[in-house]
RNA sequence: GCACCCGUAGCUCAGCUGGAUAGAGCGCUGCCCUCCGAAGGCAGAGGUCACACGUUCGAAUCGUGUCGGGUGCGCCA
């Protein structure tokens, strides 16, 4: 493994801050953002000046001179109050390529240090369809799960299911309303109860708004909902067998949804897994007298001397008997670090429930559900919109399925394909293959482009332009280059020997320098959108690249074979970062 | 009322652990396919970084306050 550029040389002009007892992280270099003036610059110099309240032009010169006896730079030169501009010679950046074409992840891993990370995402819910607000969720969790195994972590996903709260409870009560003589309700029934679920999914669907809106309207209902909700979590065998049936039916759904946006999952658990451990915890809890009595419910305090804000407690137990999700969620964390013992969980969920998950992980630490050392991270992100900036809806103001927006998107793509003359030379499985992998592409790196935390507009129109900054320019540079490498391979050209002769080579080298502190950045910040930045950077660097070289024309055949073996690496790159986005490259497009 | 998030070009958004001339896409104006895929490239116009004060040699970035938008605040999830 390789040590990216950037460590290499924030190590090498650190060291020349420390032969002038300054701190070596006032060595940090950074790809310049004026390159008529540099490939790389440091700007150390004048916070060290700053610090030692010493002159910063002074500082510059002496690194300066320390840099010049090192060979490795073409070019130095100081500027402005302190500012050092570096340009690297061939033979270095070519050494460094070479080093990292062995490198899957072209020196990302290095210096990361590995973790077992566990990513709870996804997060939908019994009896109602995903919709738009899961597709956030869903993007942009599996997105950081495949960052996290790119930089060598060990990673466990949870899927999580909403299934065991009130609207079990509600479900329960409506289909008993809707089908009375269903042995489910019959509590002297002692089974086996049937095989196959008394409702379908989409009959689910519909049955759960019923009972939402049933129980605001008739109090006797939804207190009879809360009954059988309790009831359920004390095991009453005809609920429980109707509760799987509505799980399986649900799961098997969602799991369609979740293949088309390419989300993976290690586990398929649920609030309601936690259900057996849950009067043990409580137990504990109460004898540890960590939790007390309030109206009638059982609640924590998680409030502190130093709070800005009103803290409300965790409820742990409804006067009523029934847990929440709060409950659940903080037997999910002990059982997590009795099976994992994770170093970091990471909750990829909207930030409308930031109170919520900093009352859990409060309490976490209050029972010490987890050593002091596990990092507990909410994940949030803001919601989507429609154009008009409100949450989207249907035309009729309904709910978003994802799954229509999913399909509006592919065949919003279609389109695009066939009017582009696809159709004339592919078949219609690689032109679906080809439709699905664009419309996907373009949602999801509309999506995770964005700053996690801000709303933004769903609007498909604009993201099936596939024109500019979007996920299909990026595929289809890479499919450029495929179509390149093939020609090659077919004329029979050999890839060989990095040969820098251009400045748009020197340009992408560097663009390709800069994935691991990219991919680190997306790490710490759980940023997908420093990726999004980064693939786009070395596309567009390559665009550049691909118009002003030539290479299968190219006549010096030491030049042509260096170009091959750059064109063959930047793809590597290339379909990597979009991989970690969750965007397949076709092989034609 | 209190807390959190957001306010950057006509539109949609990056940049926010302070640093040089604030970037991109769309849209707009021009170029570039008798040489590797034009879903592409090159160039141009377009900005009081919501506002005010403060810290600093230096602020879109940090602090305080104001305004505007969104969200949340005990038995839903």
């Amino acid at each position: 493994m390789t040590a990216s550029l950037l460590t290499l040389l924030s190590d090498f002009v650190g060291q020349a801050f420390v032969k002038m007892d300054l701190e070596p992280s006032f060595g940090k270099v950074v790809v310049s953002q004026r390159r008529e003036l540099g490939q790389f610059q440091c700007n150390g110099a004048l916070g060290a000046a700053k610090k030692a309240k010493r002159n910063p032009r002074e500082i510059a010169e002496a690194i300066l001179s320390e840099l010049e006896n090192s060979g490795y730079f073409s070019e130095l030169s100081l500027a402005g109050p302190g500012f050092i501009n570096m340009k690297l010679t061939d033979a270095f950046l070519v050494e460094h390529l070479d080093a990292l074409s062995n490198d899957p992840t072209f020196g990302a891993a290095h210096s990361h240090k590995k973790e077992k990370v566990i990513l709870d995402f996804g997060g939908p819910n019994v009896a109602k369809a995903m919709h738009v607000g899961h597709l956030r969720a869903t993007i942009i969790g599996e997105s950081l799960r495949r960052l996290h195994v790119f930089l060598g972590d060990e990673t466990i996903s949870d899927v999580h299911f909403g299934d065991w709260g009130l609207p079990m409870g509600l479900l329960i009560k409506e289909i008993e309303l809707a089908k009375p003589d269903l042995p489910y309700f019959d509590p002297n029934f002692s089974g086996p109860y049937p095989e196959t679920s008394p409702v379908t999914v989409d009959e689910l669907q519909l049955l759960y708004p019923a009972a939402s809106s049933r129980s605001k309207e008739d109090e006797g209902f939804l207190e009879s909902a809360r009954n059988a909700t309790f009831e359920l979590q004390q095991g009453r065998a005809g609920y429980k067998a109707l509760w799987q049936h509505m799980l399986d039916v649900s799961i098997a759904e969602t799991k369609i949804d979740f293949d088309l946006l390419g989300a993976h999952f290690t586990e398929w658990k649920g609030e309601a897994d936690t259900n057996e451990y849950i009067p043990d915890m409580l137990q504990r809890i109460k004898q540890e007298n960590l939790s007390e009595e309030s109206d009638g419910a059982v609640v924590i305090r998680v409030a502190e001397e130093s709070d800005k804000k009103e803290m409300p407690p965790l409820i742990l137990q409804k006067s009523d008997g029934a847990v929440m999700y709060g409950t659940t969620d903080l037997a999910t964390i002990e059982q997590r670090e009795i099976a994992h013992k994770p170093d970091r969980i990471l909750y990829v969920v909207d930030a409308r429930q930031s109170l919520h998950f900093e009352q859990v992980f409060r309490a976490a630490r209050k029972v010490k559900s987890v050593r002091e050392s596990v990092h507990l991270e909410h994940v949030g992100f803001g919601t989507v919109n429609g154009t008009n900036g409100k949450p989207l809806k249907t035309r009729d103001g309904g709910v978003v399925r994802l799954r229509s927006l999913i399909e509006d998107a592919i065949s919003e793509a279609r389109k695009v394909v066939v009017e582009a003359g696809l159709d004339k030379k592919f078949d219609a499985s690689e032109l679906e293959d080809i439709a699905t992998k664009v419309g996907v592409a373009a949602i999801k790196y509309a999506d995770l482009s964005n700053q996690r935390m801000s709303n933004y507009a769903f609007d498909l129109e604009r993201f099936t332009k596939f024109e500019g900054r979007t996920g299909p320019y990026q595929m289809y540079a890479a499919v450029r280059i495929k179509s390149m490498l093939r020609k090659a391979a077919e004329q029979g050209l050999e890839h060989g020997p990095l040969n820098l002769v251009a400045e748009a080579e020197r340009n992408l080298v560097i663009a390709l320098s800069a994935l691991p502190e990219a991919a680190q950045g997306a790490a710490e910040k759980n940023a997908p959108n420093i990726l999004c930045d980064h693939v786009y950077a070395l596309t567009q660097e390559f665009n550049s690249f691909y118009h002003e070289c030539h290479v299968l024309g190219e006549e010096n055949k030491a030049v042509q074979a260096s170009r091959l073996t750059l064109c063959a690496l930047t793809l590597k790159q290339i379909e990597t970062v979009l991989h970690i986005l969750g965007i397949d490259v076709p092989e034609r497009m």
